[in-house]
DNA sequence: GAGAGAATTCCGCAATCTGGAAATGTGCTT
DNA sequence: AAGCACATTTCCAGATTGCGGAATTCTCTC
């Protein structure tokens, strides 16, 4: 969906079409996957013949690709040493069950300067938003992105704001500079990020998780209609989050993350 | 540790070294892992280089390297679609809880050409193997290696016979040809692979697990000393394994494995 | 602050990669 | 069965990109 990007050389098309493979579907044709990547078909069936030595993929019944075992086992073998979604799961439904309110797990993904959504534990309460899983979260925006921004190294952070700012309108003025480095700053001082706005009818607390060396995973949350964060008592709710997110550190630092 | 590997072209080497990177150590050295992966380590910097913008490994404090938090987030997607290991833990447990003895997930890896073991639940009996989490099974010998044999495709049977014949010793005499074959034949026709053998004082049974186009992706078996093995009803307890087997090869069928 | 070891850059040669187009293969329809 | 449409695979010549030993710079350690 992305325009003007093609990278130059097999080793980086190689890289850059793994995701692809990843997130794509069970089976899937050489032309499919050329044209998702954007990509002349013989580079691409170049380079699947590279994977298929190697296991990243398999042939499929007919004319057809699939996801190899390979990269299957050396997902697991990631996963077995931490894996974040699960640790979570028990703790977001924790979270719900005691505020009645959405709690959510987002990873940050380094490469689309994103946070997605990675699990969702939803409120029981009839109104409530479509957070749905794989979803993409803009960093400046909202508790949760803001969560992680926070937290990104300086330069990082430029980069996504200004990225942002060139980007799709999202409905309402963006935010100013100074504002926006004053809330991540005072997110910064309480370890939480909160975000309330009546206007749109949204509010959440979040907290951010990190890795074993210091680098930003992701962050748990929990969000809400703005009318029902009034009727909570934040700053419990608040140090709930907080508590999740710093536990989920301690395990991610623990265990080999 | 195995030589005369030196995949060319940028490609390949990319990905030959990302097994590297997902097993190893949760930090390590540019040097490291040009030795292990046998490659000039001008080499491995540059593949590092692409990776890093890739977010395939990134850099950890000081002059290290981790594997990158997009390495991360594709194994949970792509665990998070079917979870093998996680789907058999209960299974596996409940061989256990009914027959006291050792339960082992292995699955297959078809670079290697062997089978890993994914997951263990060890017997309470004090007498029992080291059967250990990522040790490595090659399968032309025991019931796991064979029940994973039995179903690859000739082809792959063949090299993967040979190249054990050519291997270190084992200890004993490579059984004959025609021998092995029957007793895939007969796994084939059972669909529970059986393994007694006296001598070395190990007994097994263990059953294929299947993926959704019927590839194989590994087995399920229990492994005990062969003296307990004349104490079970054998047949009860290949029924109990091929359950087992079957039950996950459907739900790696039915979720998008 | 000096030294040892690691990571990073350099550079000329050439092997590998590139992509449009042609050839081959596969599955579906008549 | 035969033919058709579409997807995959091969081919090729030009040149971009990868290659790795050696020199350089950087970073921890003592």
């Amino acid at each position: 969906m992305r325009m003007a990007e093609a990278p130059k050389g097999a080793a980086e098309r190689l890289a850059y079409l793994l995701p692809f493979i990843a997130s794509g579907p069970a089976r899937f044709g050489l032309g499919d996957l050329a044209e998702r990547a954007g990509l002349p078909q013989s580079s691409v069936h170049r380079l699947l013949k590279v994977m298929l030595r190697f296991g990243l993929v398999e042939r499929g019944t007919g004319q057809s690709y699939r996801p190899g075992r390979e990269l299957q086992r050396m997902a697991s073998q990631i996963v077995s040493r931490f894996d974040l979604v699960r640790s979570a799961r028990p703790m977001l439904q924790q979270l719900v069950d005691s505020w009645q309110e959405t709690a959510v797990l987002c990873t940050y993904s380094p490469v689309s300067r994103k946070a997605i959504i990675a699990d969702v534990v939803h409120t029981p309460h009839p109104l409530r938003y479509a957070v749905e899983r794989d979803g993409e979260i803009t960093l400046p925006w909202g508790s949760l992105g803001r969560a992680v921004l926070a937290y990104l190294p300086r330069g990082e952070q430029e980069a996504i704001i200004r990225q942002s700012n060139a980007g799709p309108l999202t409905g309402r003025p963006r935010s100013k500079r100074a504002e926006l480095d004053a809330a991540l700053e005072s997110i910064r001082a309480e370890g939480v990020s909160r975000y309330y706005d009546p206007q749109i009818d949204i509010a959440g607390i979040a907290g951010p998780i990190f890795g074993p060396e210091g680098e930003i995973l992701g962050c748990v949350g929990v969000t809400m209609p703005s009318r029902r964060y009034q009727l909570h008592l934040a700053d419990d709710l608040a140090s709930a989050v907080g508590k999740v997110a710093r536990d989920l550190t301690e395990l991610a630092s623990m265990q080999g993350a």
